[in-house]
DNA sequence: GGTATTTGACCGTA
DNA sequence: TACGGTCAAATACC
């Protein structure tokens, strides 16, 4: 890696370790939870900053000689902005969200993050402009906002990059005091009312995101959450099981129409890679993916494969 | 005046 | 070379 892109490395990895050791020192005295919270969160932001960061660096090593990093002053856009040519590489870290928005035309914006919209383009054969949006806390994440052609209260959200930001909501959360009883219920009302979602991979499988937590126990990730969804019965059946931590499983829906050996493929895939996630080395990427361990999600549909 | 959005142009990828 | 992603100046909004 080049010299240049360690010392913000370093820098993450300093402040994390000193937060933890912050963290360390409160625990054994009077600390509210949200301080914690907030600290947890600090730390991790730090680790997740440096992560991508080592991943730009392995991204920059695969570049190739052509699209290496370019003189500044090469291009007049990107002077002292993007040192790294090759999108590609970010495209790595992508997830696919399709969202029935129903009446709440605005739901597929307000996932918890904060976004700034800075780009819109009218796709060749879509009805509909995409629209990108970005986080601007100097977050890596990037978002993407397409209607649908066939139902217009249908939006396809992509998801690319890994948060390396604080949630908004988490972080006027953690700085805030506990609220009242009402306004937590009233909360959990109003995620109720959210549309179901559905993760929708580019490589043709999807998933259903059931959050298998209630909203008293979701803490760290109050509004990136669905409404669950309960598997049914004879769903269970059919549901292969990938892997799980304390938190999360992963199952794959057994209806799949895709062959056996992709299905063994994409299980041994899953179940040889990683010691911690069941995904780790999946061709999509999905230990990239910004998933929070507190959502339980399943494969399931199989729309795809039809 | 500060912030958010729009939009035309540039750039990388396939 | 066409298409899609991103940038940044221009514009709108508060």
């Amino acid at each position: 890696m080049e010299t240049g892109h360690k010392r913000p490395l370093i820098n993450e990895l300093t402040q994390g370790k000193e937060l933890a050791y912050q963290l360390k020192n409160h625990l054994d005295k009077t600390m509210s939870a949200q301080n914690c919270d907030f600290l947890v969160e600090k730390i991790l932001s730090s680790y997740e900053k440096a992560l991508s960061m080592l991943n730009w660096g392995t991204a920059f090593d695969e570049i190739s000689p052509r699209t290496e990093v370019s003189d500044p002053a090469d291009s007049p856009h990107r002077c002292n902005k993007n040192v790294f040519k090759k999108r590609k590489t970010m495209a790595k870290w992508s997830e696919q969200v399709k969202v029935c928005s129903g009446t709440m035309v605005e739901a597929p914006l307000s996932d918890g993050y904060s976004w700034r919209k800075y780009g819109q383009k009218d796709i060749l054969g879509a009805n509909h402009p995409r629209c990108t949006h970005r986080n601007f806390q100097g977050c890596l994440a990037t978002k993407q906002v397409q209607r649908s052609d066939e139902d217009s209260s249908v939006f396809e959200v992509t998801y690319k990059g890994r948060h390396t930001c604080i949630q908004a909501n988490q972080l006027s959360k953690a700085l805030e005091k506990k609220p009242k009883k009402e306004e937590v219920e009233e909360e959990g009302m109003i995620q109720d009312s959210k549309p179901t979602q559905k993760m929708q991979y580019d490589d043709g499988f999807s998933f259903k995101v059931n959050k298998g937590m209630n909203t008293s126990e979701e803490g760290a990730f109050p509004s990136f959450s669905f409404p669950s969804t309960p598997i049914e019965t004879e769903k269970l059946e059919n549901l292969i099981y990938l892997g799980c931590d304390s938190t999360t499983f992963i199952t794959l829906d057994h209806n799949l129409q895709s062959s056996d050996s992709d299905l063994s493929e994409m299980i041994n895939s899953t179940q040889n890679s990683g010691e911690n996630s069941p995904l780790v080395d999946w061709d999509l990427s999905l230990d990239y993916v910004d998933f929070d361990s507190n959502f339980h999600f399943d494969i399931t549909d199989s729309e795809m494969f039809s």
